[in-house]
DNA sequence: ACCGTCGGTTCGTTCATTGAACCCGCTACC
DNA sequence: GGTAGCGGGTTCAATGAACGAACCGACGGT
């Protein structure tokens, strides 16, 4: 999206911000992140995302700060890609997203997000209601919903069917 | 982005809201409407979009309820593009974004958002430090910030240099 | 020696975006 | 009554991005 081809004329942090996270697959590489995507694999099988493209995701997101590339086995070289503070800034966003397609778009509900600490669902600005604090991204719970398939054929959705905290890396069946 | 070429593998809430509102310029669209700007040439001009490509994002947005058409003069026809409830809806999903690209990207305050029964300025999830209520969009007032250019080139650039609340219609100089 | 896996790159085809040109209904002006 | 202008579009050729399939290289296992 940038390189010329930017929202040159707009004076204004929403445009600056669609530069940078705005183009096509760039948000669901960054809720997978948070979800506990790691893995160049992962990304691929759970998005269905064409190789190239997720390659230069993964490479302007690292470029932007929102990613980080590191390794975690010498031999062979394998790296993985975990979000940083500047990605996890992004959970506000990203909320709002599902909650807006959740009761605009859908009929049902598909995951819930939980106060990890007691339970309770989230409100709809990130809040606890049962104990009245704004619950940070780690303690953010995910829980399947009534609307999500029970038997998803890739790994990762079949890894997300158990409870887990945001950020917590995923446990993927290693074939 | 609909059409076959979608997210069709993904069974999330965000995944279909970016099916919407996830193509190029469909945010900014919404963002300009949501400031009260109605009018075809005001979308083009303050925008900077290609009239096919805003054409477009017109008739999807309006087809999917997020903006409404309606006749304003009989003679010569002429319609308004005016943001239901299901847009208005996106405002904390656009705001959310604000601050990220603001507090990530930026360097300088272009815009405040407030309370405009009070004037404070909003809490990072859309609430009134003050009042300790949640603002709905209609009662956000906008106010220009030192970082943005005291004399811009189009009118509605022009306009927004005036405090106005969300939603209001904006009046643009009829030249 | 051979097969499989992970993390890529390359490549031809299809699709979307761009900017410029054109069009239509209408009004105001001369 | 001709014509200039405006708002709100559509059409078109050229460019750029996304797609999917194929290929590749380093390594490990058998």
């Amino acid at each position: 999206m940038a390189l010329g081809k930017d929202y040159a004329t707009q004076e204004c942090s929403i445009a600056s911000a669609l530069e940078v996270v705005g183009e096509r697959w760039t948000l669901l590489v960054i809720r997978d992140a948070l979800y506990g995507v790691r893995r160049y694999n992962d990304f691929l099988v759970h998005l269905g995302i064409p190789r190239a493209v997720l390659s230069a995701r993964l490479k302007t997101l690292t470029e932007e700060g929102i990613l980080e590339k590191r390794r975690y086995q010498e031999s062979p070289p394998r790296d993985e890609y975990v979000v940083t503070e500047r990605g996890i800034a992004l959970w506000p966003t990203l909320r709002a997203l599902a909650l807006w397609g959740r009761e605009q778009l859908m009929d049902r509900r598909l995951r819930y997000f939980r106060h990890a600490d007691c339970g309770t669902e989230l409100g709809p600005y990130g809040e606890c209601p049962a104990c009245g604090t704004v619950v940070p991204a780690a303690d953010v719970l995910i829980t399947p919903g009534p609307g999500l398939d029970p038997d998803p054929a890739d790994p990762v959705s079949r890894a997300l069917l158990k409870p887990k905290r945001l950020l917590e890396p995923l446990e993927t069946e290693h074939v």
